[in-house]
DNA sequence: CGGGGCCTTGATGCTGTTCAAATAGAGTGG
DNA sequence: CCACTCTATTTGAACAGCATCAAGGCCCCG
């Protein structure tokens, strides 16, 4: 709650929080898994503050993100008993931990109805990235990708709380590869970079045309 | 009804039957569009013979599938008022169509549980897809998707439905690359085709060992 | 038996990876 | 506040996997 940076979402609306009365409030520190893989999935999560990356590891060590959670977002929502993925926070961060099955059966419907958008919202955000796993360049997912992450992270510069790992395990490319595509849009006046983890984007429809899909 | 190989699943089993009273039965042609990308998406559909293909087309002709379906199992259901991607028959198939809000008040709850149980299973095989897209190379996708194939066909002989470039198109890559990864496979005696589009899985435990992910 | 699409095979090229090293940046303790 | 250290990121060069382009063969169907 104390400085600004470590706080990227200050103008993150957070609706929806009353139907978390009860849930439990957690904090994690980066890097901090928040559940593991193939654990089972008996809570559900509402994030606060901060910013969560979900991943599934291969046995060799290769891995991929399934997708990035800002405020206001629900994870760890399975459709079976365990967590597919795991969940880590990519800095500080405070969620919220509720029950998914048992106690509040005060009202079960709202939970239920909640897990539904969840479901729904997941399905929706699954189909996209599957789209620009399959069949977009390097180029193209690079450009999406920071197209995505600016309509979440309103505001005229964009923080982007992940690593550059992390997006090359997101695209399905190395950080090598980001990297120059990155330099490559800078260059081109697509957007413009102040560090390597904030930037604005400079030609919106431009970089639109790039992403194509 | 007629020929045998006509009818890829004879011995497919089509459970659930019961739920889908009151259902119109349609009949399509190889080819022939069940419904299309951005149609309103107001009927749910349950295949009870043939193959079905779902796709998404991009505006400069590029196409990814998104999943292969075959008897029993329920297409059509988004999370969104639009089908986001085109689905069309890959031989001759009769399904269900069914409207899906509105009407059978009668039990609501129970056309909710279908879309439910739907939406599930979407979001999983949706996630399985990426995970194959993002992190696997040419033969781990080519491996991986003849045991998946294998297994929703019960029988010795398993039969594709599909024709190379939707291979290519689900997986991501081309058709040249496809027949390559499953002419490799064949040469080291993991599978053995007769025809192009008939195979027997040879050495599973040594197809699953390069499948990896 | 012949036509035509589907599939395979070969040669070559490009996109993105790998390996290697330099630079920038963030965090830490003095 | 600054110097130091350690990690993250960038950059460069060589390589590899898969794509592209181009024939050629197979098979299904009429």
């Amino acid at each position: 709650m104390s400085l600004a940076h470590s706080h990227p979402f200050p103008n993150a609306v957070t609706p929806g929080h009353e139907d978390w009365a009860g849930a439990a409030r957690l904090t994690f520190r980066a890097g901090e898994e928040i559940y593991a893989q193939d654990e089972s999935a008996d809570l559900i999560y509402r994030l606060v503050s901060g910013a969560v990356r979900t991943s599934y590891l291969l046995a060799d060590g290769r891995r991929q993100i399934g997708d990035f959670y800002y405020p206001g977002d629900v994870l760890g929502v399975e459709t079976g008993a365990l967590h597919r993925f795991s969940a880590e926070a990519l800095g500080p961060c405070e969620v919220l931990a509720l029950r998914r099955s048992g106690s509040a059966a005060y009202d079960a419907g709202r939970l239920d109805r909640m897990i539904w958008q969840a479901t729904a919202s997941e399905l929706q955000r699954t189909q996209s990235h599957m789209l620009l796993l399959g069949r977009a360049t390097a180029c193209e997912k690079v450009a999406r990708f920071l197209l995505d992450i600016a309509e979440r992270f309103r505001g005229e510069i964009v923080a982007l709380p992940m690593s550059r790992q992390d997006m090359a395990d997101y695209l399905g490319l190395t950080i090598e590869t980001i990297s120059r595509m990155l330099g490559r849009l800078q260059a081109e006046g697509l957007v413009e970079f102040v560090g390597a983890r904030r930037y604005r984007i400079r030609r919106p429809g431009a970089l639109e045309d790039l992403a194509a899909a």
